[in-house]
DNA sequence: TAAGGTAGTTACAAAAAAGAAACTAATTAA
DNA sequence: TTAATTAGTTTCTTTTTTGTAACTACCTTA
């Protein structure tokens, strides 16, 4: 008989806050898009579709609105024309950065570290 | 004329190993099985689905095969009858765990600014 | 007067992820 | 001899995510 080993999890259940944040950065473009603003502190619509020109119109709107709505980014329209909005990390957002670096840093390691077994 | 603030990310091109990383724990089930590895050492495929009631087997076989693929964890079956085989975290998988552990901290103080306003 | 730039929207289609339910094989215990 | 346990597999369906392509409005420039 199996000795049993589930009996602490140090979040409620088993289940935690990490399902949260991890779905809020998941999906095929939103970590890009975090990053980018990251690194660049403002960006446009068309610069976004510049920076990452395999992202479709709709997407890049889908995204960048459920990041807003998440409290993720922020949303500034200037009312003229030409349109212009510029898209920048909320507080919460820059306070994910940290993150992203971790796992860009352990992503860079684990590349070497299996790139010979394994192709991306 | 806008300024060109699309110049210098720290990563090839516009892209970078967040999304590698990202890949391997995404998924509904993914960063659960691991969390629960880094906190139980060991834990059985039954032991799985008692811990995590919701998914299914087919789910569960599907999620930690690939993560066995990615060399995040151990698949240690024993021959005898009736089977038994013990899941853990490999070396790559338990350098995750800091990732995780920021990523709970960071969706707790998320959930603690922000469920006046959304629901989870 | 037509083209180009801004920041999008819309309808539809394809692909990927997840789920439901039934099935397997070997052995032991009742 | 029937049920329970282990660790799965298989087929089919539903749901979610992503993509394609065309369209909008407003203004400026050629």
């Amino acid at each position: 008989m199996p000795k049993d080993r589930t009996n602490k999890v140090s979040c409620s259940n088993y289940r935690c806050e990490i399902e949260i944040t991890l779905e809020l950065i998941s999906g095929k473009w939103k970590a890009i898009i975090l990053w980018n603003l990251g690194n660049h502190e403002i960006i446009r619509f068309n610069e976004f579709r510049r920076i990452i020109p395999e992202i479709t119109q709709k997407m890049l709107t889908q995204q960048l609105r459920s990041l807003e709505e998440d409290g993720l980014i922020n949303r500034k329209v200037y009312n003229q024309i030409p349109p212009m909005v510029e898209y920048s990390l909320s507080e919460e957002g820059k306070k994910l950065m940290p993150i992203l670096e971790q796992m860009d840093k352990w992503g860079k390691n684990y590349v070497d570290n299996y790139k010979k077994t394994k192709q991306y």
